[in-house]
DNA sequence: GCCGTTTTCGGCCCGACTGTTTTCAGTCG
């Protein structure tokens, strides 16, 4: 089991890279071999401790002498001298902010040393100001672009990504549930409907009512509670300490757990449209059940489908209640199996050591095939115009080519095919020939430069060549850093559908790309999509659910997504490309 | 600080871009 200890010591080290780029001169290596210690200790499914009993931690990537000392200093006394002193050389608040956009290490040095500005209030102050556009070398428009940067990190601080809100919500659904007062615990609100951001964690309690002020107590005082804002009979809110986002708490009784349920997990529209309906039909919907209107005599509420079904409806999964419609078809019984995780049969974007992946091939297929029932992984390496992810050429694709032909031939399979995340160059045409992508059984084609232009026509040249099968990551955008770049996404799902290109539901949490609005529309029109986690490490493999969440926001069917089919079909598939490109 | 089928020392990603300068520093990916 993966520990605190990895998390902190991750944690540490990125700090300390960040201190050494602010300390610069000749301490950019340093900060660099740091920084890749942060994030192998933060990828591992192992605790660290199991390394320093097996003495393999100079085994792990970037983990050399001086850093295995530090790790083992760290589970030995629960602390690093050499971070304790080196913190002192920057001011903290200012080495946090190297993570927002437009505050390099250098220009938060130079602000700190001319304007004697240590704290992040104080900095705003001084750009609001205008101090800090007369200093030398900054401007109007420099300062402009950090005021941009600022801004963009609100918007995440003000919401949780759906990823980390489901890890922090789930573990409190699971400290609930194993109090023994505690009945049922569900997490609620957008939460539950998989929103790709969360404002607050909203948990759901059912139990007698004797034992309420003894979970709400267990609640508060639990060791994730930073601060409590409110604490009644029924509902708490808290401070969480980690992300210093709010969780809520409300318990009802048993017999009203699923009306309460319902009411809890909305959306506010939909309930609205809910309750419209139910009124013309003669019930009253609450969070404390159905009644009839003429008495008021209560007649359903322990489980969300008596509630649906005394009016008539089927009941549908939280990621649908959005009031697009759904209600409609629940009316009509018309409800679409959605697709889950179940379905998915093969992974298809994913890094190996070959470019920027933390894994070899040999140990990505184990992986996979040890923990899940898929039957199929596309190793997709980068190509060469990635030089920060060390794309590879045509010669080092070829190679690849025999490795993987090898690797399964070892492992006695077929399961790892061949592929490739190939650049889209600026005007449309793609960084590898024709003649060697055709030789790989799968090529998604993405977009890795040029963020500021509308990319649309470059993404329509890259679906027009015969051997790109999917589009990567659509619209390029990166939740509270990057906002997507310009480009039609309607025009793109049209040309997609007219040259059979899948368009891609990039799993990664940050990405979420296409988001569930296009994943919609993208269905809607008849696309397939593809749902891929884009792993680079053995973690990310669990991306996938959060991709299935997107997909199912978008109404999808295991018809819908690519990769619910078998190889063979998806070469079925492929094959139409082909057609099509000979008609043309 | 890490790393090695060119190396145990001398590299480490490096070019594009931006905004600021007027030849380049800083940032980004």
């Amino acid at each position: 089991m993966k520990s605190e200890a990895n998390k902190e010591l991750s944690r540490i080290f990125k700090e300390m890279s960040a201190i050494y780029q602010y300390i610069g001169v000749g301490e950019r290596f340093r900060a660099l071999a740091y920084g890749k210690a942060s994030k192998v200790i933060g990828s591992l499914a192992e605790d660290i401790s199991t390394y320093i009993e097996n003495d393999s931690l100079k085994d792990l990537p970037g983990i050399g002498e001086g850093i295995s000392g530090l790790i083992k200093e760290y589970i030995r006394t629960g602390k690093i001298r050499k971070y304790e002193s080196l913190k002192k050389n920057a001011p903290h608040e200012l080495i946090e902010m190297m993570e927002i956009k437009g505050f390099g290490p250098q220009s938060l040095k130079r602000i700190h040393n001319e304007l004697k500005v240590s704290t992040k209030a104080e900095l705003i102050k001084a750009l609001q100001e205008g101090k800090i556009e007369k200093l030398k070398g900054f401007g109007k428009k420099k300062t402009e672009g950090m005021l941009r940067g600022l801004k963009l990190h609100k918007t995440i601080e003000d919401r949780m990504l759906l990823w980390d809100a489901l890890d922090v919500g789930e573990k409190l659904v699971e400290r609930l549930k194993q109090l023994p007062e505690v009945k049922q615990a569900e997490l609620c609100g957008s939460l539950r409907r998989r929103k790709e951001t969360v404002g607050d964690i909203d948990i759901l309690v059912s139990s007698e009512e004797k034992y309420r002020r003894k979970i709400i107590d267990y609640f508060t005082n639990s060791s994730v509670a930073k601060q409590i804002l409110a604490k009644g009979d029924t509902k708490a809110s808290i401070i969480l300490k980690d992300s210093g986002r709010q969780a809520d708490l409300r318990i009802v009784n048993e017999n009203e757990w699923g009306s309460a349920l319902q009411y809890f997990t909305g959306s506010k529209e939909h309930n609205i449209h809910l309750r419209t309906i139910a009124k013309e039909k003669g019930y009253k919907i609450s969070e404390y059940g159905i009644f009839l209107i003429k008495n008021d005599k209560r007649i359903a509420g322990k489980t969300e489908e008596e509630i649906y079904r005394t009016i008539g409806f089927q009941i549908m999964p939280p990621e649908m209640r959005e009031d697009k419609g759904e209600i409609e078809l629940a009316s009509k019984n018309k409800i679409p199996k959605l697709v889950s995780l179940k379905d998915i049969k093969g992974d298809l974007q994913m890094h190996s050591v070959w470019s920027d992946g933390l894994h070899s091939i040999e140990a990505i297929a184990e992986y996979v095939k040890k923990n899940f029932s898929y039957e199929y992984i596309v190793i997709t390496d980068h190509s060469k115009s990635s030089r920060i992810a060390n794309g590879m050429d045509e010669k080092q694709i070829l190679k690849q080519i025999r490795a993987i032909e090898e690797a399964n031939k070892k492992m006695g399979h077929d399961f790892v095919k061949t592929g490739i995340e190939v650049d889209i160059l600026g005007d449309g045409s793609l960084d590898i020939s024709d003649e060697i992508l055709a030789q790989l059984d799968w090529v998604t084609a993405s977009i890795h430069s040029g963020f500021k232009h509308d990319n649309t026509d470059r993404i329509i040249r890259a679906c027009e060549n015969p051997y790109v099968n999917c589009i990567g990551h659509p619209t390029g955008r990166l939740i509270g850093s990057r906002e997507p770049y310009k480009v039609d996404v309607e025009k793109i799902i049209e040309v997609a559908k007219e040259t059979n290109t899948a368009l891609e539901i990039n799993a990664q949490p940050e990405r979420m790309d296409l988001n569930d609005e296009q994943a919609m529309l993208a269905r809607k029109n008849g696309i397939k999509l593809v749902i891929s986690t884009d792993s680079h490490t053995l973690e990310n493999f669990s991306f996938m659910k959060l991709g299935i969440f997107i997909a199912r926001r978008a109404w999808c069917t295991p018809a819908d997504i690519l990769n619910t089919m078998k190889w063979s079909e998806i070469e079925k598939w492929k094959r139409k490309k082909h057609k099509v490109e000979h008609v043309v």
